[in-house]
Order: structure tokens, then sequence, then C-alpha cells
DNA sequence: ACATTGACCTGAGAGC
DNA sequence: TGCTCTCAGGTCAATG
């Protein structure tokens, strides 16, 4: 689940249950805090309150109205939720936030790949990571994303997943952006031409903003969208033709040989 | 220096 | 049933 439009969904998640409500009790594991004991990590949380979220590619900050913020990463197969009795809670709950209202927020997440920790400031924390542009940042045009990409001398999938250059697209949503721009997912970017860069680049917004406005529910996506068929006997919406599959950096990649013809040699 | 691989975790599903 | 193998939307350190 959690590339940007799923952690922009747990993002408004928490800001419509959790905000403003004393934190009084809270619950972590060793396994997903990062930089900090668990017990330090309950001490400087117990008793504050949650004032608001900022998201920056897959990374969810949440304000506690002073440093240090909560940082949220979701790993792949991390969620938010909130209830109040427990036979509504989740498995693999790694952090349980009390609130005072005796209501929950649980960050459960199975493999344990997600992280937790407190950082100083979101800014900064994007900057010492080397972070790029939030891909759905609106000082993020045509020209700053070719900008951004432009130089990379892998694949074009490879190029949309990493955080250094653009950050929030994923494997599921690269692609998902490269059915839609009809885009071979291993074309070398330096064989890209300025049209086909600007139909990546639309892909690019289209993609991420139409999978926010339906909650990241692929069940929702439009019916000319390939994420729902990734899997089993998969067929290309458009024209019926069966998917492939095939590694791109180490990841399965879904594809319709016929539509995605831009790059493809042979 | 840069892009790609393997390791990190756990669980589900397929095949035997 | 139970075993083994493969795969899964994340990053990061090690590698070519």
């Amino acid at each position: 689940m959690p590339e940007l439009p799923d952690v922009e969904i747990f993002r408004r998640y928490l800001d419509a249950t959790s905000l403003h409500q004393s934190i009084e009790r809270v619950r972590a594991e060793v396994d997903v805090l990062k930089d900090i004991s668990v017990r330090r990590f309950e001490k400087t949380l117990k008793g504050k309150s949650f004032e608001g979220t900022r998201r920056h590619g897959k990374y969810a900050f949440v304000s506690l109205g002073e440093a240090p913020w909560l940082l949220l990463h979701f790993g792949m197969t991390g969620f938010l939720k909130y209830y109040k009795n427990n036979e509504k809670a989740p498995s693999h709950v790694r952090v349980l936030f009390t609130f005072q209202n005796g209501y929950h927020l649980a960050y459960s997440c199975q493999r344990k790949l997600g992280r937790v920790k407190l950082v100083d400031d979101p800014a900064r924390f994007v900057r010492s990571q080397g972070l790029g542009p939030d891909a759905l940042d609106p000082d993020l045009g045509a020209d700053a994303f070719k900008q951004a990409i432009k130089g990379f001398g892998g694949s074009v999938k490879s190029a949309l997943m990493n955080q250094q250059l653009i950050a929030g697209i994923g494997n599921i949503y690269s692609d998902e952006i490269l059915y839609q721009a009809g885009i071979f997912p291993k074309q070398p970017v330096a064989q890209m031409d300025e049209k086909i860069l600007d139909r990546l680049y639309e892909a690019v917004k289209e993609v991420l903003m139409t999978a926010i406005d339906v909650q990241a529910d692929p069940e929702q996506l439009p019916d000319t969208y390939i994420i729902p068929w990734r899997h089993g006997e998969g067929r290309c919406p458009r024209d019926g033709s069966p998917i492939e599959r095939l590694k791109v950096s180490g990841r399965s990649s879904y594809y319709c040989p016929q539509c995605q013809s831009s790059g493809r040699q042979n």
C-alpha cells in the first residue's frame, strides 16, 4: 500500500480522527523505532497531543505543537487504525497511542519494514535524507520534473522509484504511470525525448491525484487503469492483450506489451 | 560515482 | 497436513 497516495490518505485519516486529544498512554515495539529507545519515545509523547500533519513523499510528519515531530513511515505493510474497542484492533500493532477519550490510534506493520521516530524538523529531515521534491508538489512543474530526472543513467522505472529524484512513487504506481503514458518500463531515461518526458510528467500527476481521489482504493480506480489486473491472468483493460511481467531493478514490473511500446526494443 | 543487488522482516499461497 | 519455495506496494548497505 504505502506509496504517496496511501500515505496521503493515512495523513488525512489521522487529521480526521486523532487531533487535539491528550495522549494518555503510549506503547511501542522496539523493532519499528529508529534512533530512540522505547522508554524515551513513550515518555516524550505521553501527555502531548497531535496538532497537525504534513507529508513528503512516503513520509508522514505529525506535529506535537512544538519540536520534536513524530515521523511515520509505513514500509510495505504499514497502516493506521483508530478505534475504541479492542476487538476492533488490527493485528501486528507496533505502536499504540491511547487518548483521553478512550480511543486508540494503532500503527500496524506486519513486516516491520516501517519506521517510527522523532525528528526536530520535517524540512531538515527531508534534506538529510536527500529526498527529491514531492511528486505532487504544486511547484513541481513539467520543467522542474524533467530537470529532476534528467541525467539519471538507468531505466525510467528506476528513476520514478528513486526517492532522491522525486519522492513518493513506488513499485505499484510507477507501473500505472508508465502504463498511462505508454512507456516501456526499461526504457533508459537518456533515450527519452521532450515529448515523451512531458507525457510522463502528465501521467505522474494524473495517476497520483486520481488515486487520492478514490482513497487509494484499487477497486475504485478508473476502468482504464492496469493496477487491478497486475496479478493472475491479467489482461490489458485497453486492448485485452495479456499483461506481461519483467524485473526492473529487482522489482516485478507489470505492463502491456502492446500499449507500452515507447522505448521497447526488438 | 552511480546504478543495481541483496539483506532486512513476516506471512500468504502454490505445488508436491 | 506439512514442507519448501516464491512472492509481496519499503529502504539501506554493499557491490560491480
